[in-house]
DNA sequence: CCATTCATTATACAGTTGCATAATCAAAAG
DNA sequence: CTTTTGATTATGCAACTGTATAATGAATGG
């Protein structure tokens, strides 16, 4: 682990003096460096995580990336198997914020129903792109079956996957997507949308293509559409 | 490491005697075992490098699953490393061996050629329900960068996304595909395929269905051909 | 039958792992 | 300023890791 992190963990205490704003209706200035650490071993875990997998993820990776020590990450999660709890639980709570997939209610027309599901995807394949840790982590806990994924299951998967098939079912009454199981097209529409940007360090090596620029992405989002929308 | 293998270490010299069949044509009855002892391996770390990833598998766990000593990994594959390049090895050789998709050549209608395209990628879904843990394994290196997903790349990787980029064009030569990007198309259809295999235990314990039961994979073929293949 | 070969096992070792506890030291409170 | 609090660091430990080497013993070739 030799990136360097923006935040260095001396560097708090190496500095001459640390004012800050005091006055800036924040609390307490130990509580706000508080959170800044916790957030930053969340964040690091995020991506160490995603890209290892648990068993090859190390806490003390996970310290060196988000620039804390690693006896911080007992500290503040108590052990390595909550602090992954918590970045799962970050993820699909950040997922249902900024994606709150709302069934288009009220009376429509097919047409203006079929912009509003194309328009949903495009959403989804974007929350995809900006943030691809959230698939390349829960892909890797998905391949086995354990304690983990059991967890990850009730309190979080099976709440998102019935949320993406009513989405399916409604297509499919609009005839808008193929009168065929919704499980498993739940799946195809999902892996369709996410394996370009999750496989992202595949994609740049065999294609030159960096699916996180926008005109690639923009391309990528037109091909989806294109198959499922019609 | 809990679950037992089919062939026990001890087993071997345990036994009274092994006569076996020597006159059966095979060779040495040391060198049966030798072979037997390196496809066990060679079979244990396909599954424990695909649920695990590189870094969570260790070369005990494998050997365990194996039946075998640890020691014999290094005598039989010399490193960790060598042995994770044997088994991507098989994975492609296997794909190729039992998929060598030849373009339909010669004169054929357009319907004819639209049926040899949905027998091909129906086959190719069979390839992923019956050996889910290669695009499990693949799907675990390509999420991040790494000196073993450049080798895959360059040894295997890219060909088999050429073939399939030029099997997407010569669909969308016949209209049966959308006129998109093609890289981009490869990574929707080969997603939306491997998906619903790769994340079995997912979807045992979300929709209670086995994507290795066979009602269950011929619905996911029939979802796939009907979105995909107009 | 014996000597040899070599597949297999036993053991060792340094580096890493998750987790625990004590020491430190700056900020907060008085 | 002094004391107290608690965020951070230093250190330790037992289990596990990949890898290396020596010991073992059964099949082989004579």
């Amino acid at each position: 682990m030799t990136t360097s992190s923006p935040k260095r963990p001396a560097a708090r205490h190496a500095g001459k003096s640390v004012p800050a704003a005091k006055s800036l209706g924040g609390p307490n200035l130990r509580e706000q460096q508080k959170e800044a650490t916790r957030a930053a071993i969340l964040q690091a875990a995020l991506l160490i995580f995603s890209e290892h997998g648990y068993n090859g993820a190390s806490t003390r990776d996970i310290a060196a990336q988000a620039g804390v020590h690693h006896a911080l990450i007992k500290y503040y999660y108590q052990s390595k198997d909550l602090l992954w709890r918590a970045a799962v639980s970050f993820l699909f709570e950040r997922q249902t914020r900024e994606l709150m997939l709302q069934a288009p209610t009220g009376p429509m027309t097919r047409a203006a129903r079929r912009e509003a599901a194309r328009a949903a995807l495009r959403r989804y394949v974007l929350y995809c792109a900006r943030h691809p840790e959230h698939a390349r982590l829960m892909v890797q806990e998905s391949v086995r079956d354990s304690a983990r994924l059991q967890w990850a299951t009730e309190h979080f998967i099976s709440r998102a996957s019935h949320a993406a098939e009513a989405f399916v079912r409604a297509l499919q009454k609009d005839g808008l997507l193929p009168p065929a199981s919704s499980p498993a097209l739940v799946y195809i529409i999902v892996g369709a949308a996410q394996s370009f940007y999750t496989l992202a360090p595949e994609v740049r090596r065999v294609w030159n293509l960096d699916p996180g620029d926008e005109t690639v992405m923009n391309a990528h989002i037109d091909a989806l559409l294109a198959v499922f929308i019609r």
